[in-house]
DNA sequence: AAAGATTGACACTTTTTTTACCAAAAGATA
DNA sequence: TATCTTTTGGTAAAAAAAGTGTCAATCTTT
């Protein structure tokens, strides 16, 4: 239905288009137009507009956009208007935040379960989530309709990991570990690596001051 | 003394550069040509070597990259050779989870202690490193140097608290809560918006059949 | 000393992203 | 109802960013 390709810089605004018009909604703003909402999103007016008509015409001439439309409209667009059902593969500290987000849930992302191949932590619930033996997986998978695992294991059990609860269903992987899983191009990877972003944070201060002097034209 | 503004992606590829340079060290290897570099790393030599030139002539002519002295070189431009004294502000699951975790203490990030609004989690100790009350927040940074703080906490909280830490000296946010914190430009902050990269995941997912009619020209 | 390898620098190309513009459509006003 | 104002949607243009190709210079190796 869509044919043109979507910048990634798009894509990347998305969510934040929605977390802005979810605020409005929250204080009972009906409409707003390009313009104000650039404002306070401190973007232009004419980004908005054409982000937006990536995906179809949501305002109307002379009113602006009604908010709660639009804000579902994002909502669909982005997919999360459907529920999803998550796994998190690795019952460690950062398996157990993530599990015990609650926020995740409200946009209709389901955790489902949680696997580990340390017996320890088998049986152990997280806010009601349960940690399975990854034996289980391939029935859990199926039986669950598991569409997302989220990777909270070391690099060195990663790829292994990826590529089997892939051949189990799973059609996208929410990468924690850090290293590149080369996967098949049908299976959708989102990278979160933590140390690479701590080490731009690093680079960022260590070169803070270079810029400053390039302001003086 | 770098005059040219070194690129976004530039930056973001660093870290790749420094662990598959730091993989080759721990394989022995001692020298490598942007070529080899290349096939491994799944992008074209002139890259690497346009890359790297950003900030520096690293290789020779005929030999290529020694190993064990580019990845030095690396950690100097991120800034990882020296260490950073990190505080963890919200001492929940998040929170918990990045103090257990020890491998940003090997690349010189040192997390000095957490801080949290809860008294019942005051005290606590994670791995040793214990949980203070936020009003010793001011005395703490100033006595420890700590440049970065860690943002673990709801979005309610978390601009008034950066603007806190910022005020007695910290340099840098870590942002993991989900709100645009906008602060003066001699701050850095780097966000980590998982909701946001949970979106993005899901759009993929959503929108993933879209392209395949792309392929056959 | 000659041959081979490989970088560093530059210029060029391509892609991506952003901004400007304006006709058309709807709302607001009187 | 007619007119004025607002504001979108779509297109085109501009600007910025990112990536690639080339080759002289220089180092290694034989």
């Amino acid at each position: 239905m869509e044919q043109k390709e979507i910048s990634r810089a798009v894509i990347k605004r998305l969510p934040r288009y929605y977390r802005y018009l979810g605020e409005l909604m929250k204080d009972g703003v009906e409409r707003i137009s390009s313009n104000e909402l650039s404002e306070r999103m401190k973007v232009t007016a004419s980004q908005i507009r054409q982000d937006l008509n990536n995906f179809g015409g949501f305002g109307q001439q002379g009113y602006g956009y009604n908010v709660p439309y639009l804000y579902s409209e994002i909502a669909k667009i982005l997919g999360i208007d459907k529920q999803h059902n998550i796994i998190i593969i690795g019952a460690g500290n950062l398996g157990q935040a993530i599990a015990n987000y609650t926020n995740f849930e409200r946009r209709g992302f389901m955790i489902k379960g949680m696997f580990d191949i340390n017996p320890r932590l088998v049986g152990m619930t997280v806010r009601g989530i349960e940690v399975y033996p990854v034996e289980q997986l391939e029935e859990f998978i199926k039986e669950n309709d598991v569409q997302i695992a989220a990777l909270t294991i070391p690099k060195t059990k990663a790829k292994e990991m990826a590529e089997k609860v892939i051949s189990y269903g799973v059609k996208a992987i929410w990468n924690f570990a850090h290293i590149d899983l080369d996967l098949p191009e049908d299976v959708v990877v989102e990278n979160v690596h933590l140390s690479e972003s701590l080490m731009r944070l690093s680079y960022k201060v260590t070169h803070m001051d270079d810029n400053i002097k390039e302001i003086p034209r």
